[in-house]
RNA sequence: GUGGAUGUAGCUCAGAUGGUUAGAGCGCCAGGUUGUGGCCCUGGAGGCCGGGGGUUCAAGUCCCCUCAUUCACCCCA
């Protein structure tokens, strides 16, 4: 049989349900929070990527899912959406401060493992148009207010900043000056990244470059006058949120568009994908991507990963559920009819579709976790009145088929 | 892209050194109870042993290739 492609996933059942509750609960948090959603194209101009990311960044170097259309255009499924966000932003004709989020599928083609797909989906929030500390401390709060809702505890939250376009040249040659002349003890990633992007060298996990980094110059002692008061702001702001978090002098980030504050959420479930959320300021993305200035901060949440860290979790309680079983094919019309008016009165019914036996038929409204069984006969169909189980206790009672919605939605499912 | 592990029934897994009709538990279906669930008992259905090639008188078992899953590297959500 033709199977789903790699690194990509069905979601039913149980499965689909557990997702239904964290997306809902995403929405809620962002729309109290003042973020309104924003759908953008599944696919967008190749060129967004590389000029947002960077042309030097995993993500585009190998793991775009790129394509030509036959109108000869060179497009892209989104690797990520804050570049999408921010073309949205331009292109509704904007200005001023906007905070959206999103909730959409991403696709990087990578080997899959645990936390780690082709098709992934993010919620994601962006704080547009502000430079203000403030969006970066609220944006941050976004994050943790989720995914503590969510139910998520040891969280840790990791921040660093690493400057603008005024520092950032600088800082690049102190870690240059620092790294040649150990050049030949470096890896060979490591010595491609001395040049064209310095700052991946603190994000390698070699043993042989572990000492290097250690000490190695810090962003935050090279941040200029603005930047450092920015980042000293967004802390202050975070402690007063009592929101704790620890610094990180080895935290970079893989896209090139990030400035300023940089953060990542970890948690210990998640093997060696251990980030659930990432983020950072993005001043000067806009720019890069032809829309004029435009500073920005958002983050983006894997969903599938923070799904892993809920586990299983436990089923929330039962609802009335009515399950009809019927005693003949040829009652199977009438049952449906009847399952419609009481599903007009707002109860939850289901009827069974194949010929099967009362006994199949209450063993399968068992297992399935119905609350009650009404078994719909010729008697019945003549009465108007249905004998109601509760299978819970196994008790019975005969209600008019008129008043049923009703008297169960009533009594609920409870004992 | 690199390395390791694993693919046998719907699910979880047994199947020493190759050897006759490939097994278990759970699940599913039916019956025991001719209009009634859970527990119990009985019976039944369901497998080109991931796919392809090779070695052999003989392959689920050995060899090669391939696909997939999974863990790690890399990188990211």
């Amino acid at each position: 049989m033709v199977q789903r492609p790699r690194g990509t996933a069905d979601v039913l059942g149980p499965e689909a349900q557990r997702w239904q509750r964290v997306e809902s609960l995403a929405r809620r948090v962002c729309e109290r929070a003042g973020f309104s959603e924003v759908r953008t194209p599944t696919f967008e101009a190749t060129e967004l990527f590389t000029h947002s990311s960077g042309e030097s960044s995993d993500v585009v170097q190998k793991e775009m899912y790129s394509f030509t259309d036959r109108g000869g255009r060179p497009l892209t499924l989104r690797p990520e959406s804050t570049a999408s966000v921010v073309r949205a932003y331009h292109e509704a004709g904007l200005s001023g401060v906007h905070k959206f989020y999103y909730m959409q599928a991403h696709f990087r083609y990578e080997r899959p493992q645990k936390g780690r797909l082709r098709e992934h989906h993010q919620l994601g929030c962006e704080i547009l148009g502000t430079d203000a500390p403030l969006a970066d401390a609220e944006l941050i709060a976004a994050a943790w207010t989720f995914l503590s809702a969510a139910g998520l505890s040891d969280l840790s939250v990791s921040l660093n900043s690493i400057g603008d376009r005024v520092c950032r040249p600088a800082y690049r040659l102190a870690l240059q000056a620092y790294y040649r002349p150990h050049r030949d003890e470096l890896c060979a990633d490591c010595q491609r990244r001395l040049e064209d992007n310095p700052l991946r060298l603190l994000d390698c996990k070699r043993e042989s470059c572990q000492a290097l980094k250690q000490a190695a110059p810090k962003s935050r002692q090279h941040l200029c006058e603005a930047c450092q008061q920015h980042f000293a702001q967004v802390c202050q702001l975070l402690d007063e949120l009592g929101i704790r978090y620890r610094f990180d002098d080895l935290l970079v980030r893989g896209l090139d568009y990030y400035t300023r504050t940089v953060f990542v959420i970890t948690h210990s479930a998640l093997g060696a994908q251990s980030e659930v959320c990432g983020g950072g300021r993005y001043d000067q993305l806009s720019e890069v991507i032809g829309g004029g200035a435009l500073p920005g901060v958002g983050f983006g949440l894997g969903l599938e990963r923070l799904l892993i860290t809920l586990g299983e979790g436990d089923q929330p309680a039962g609802s009335t559920r009515l399950y009809l079983a019927v005693t003949s094919p040829q009652l199977q019309g009438p049952a449906l009819a009847l399952a419609m008016q009481l599903r007009g009165a707002g109860l939850t019914v289901e009827v069974e579709l194949a010929d099967r036996s009362l006994k199949a038929q209450f063993r399968r409204a068992d297992k399935e976790g119905f609350s009650h069984v009404a078994v719909f006969g010729p008697g019945e169909q003549a009465s108007r009145h249905l004998t109601v189980r509760h299978l819970a206790d196994g008790s019975e009672s005969t209600e008019p088929m008129a008043d049923l919605a009703g008297i169960l939605l009533k009594r609920g499912s409870g004992l």
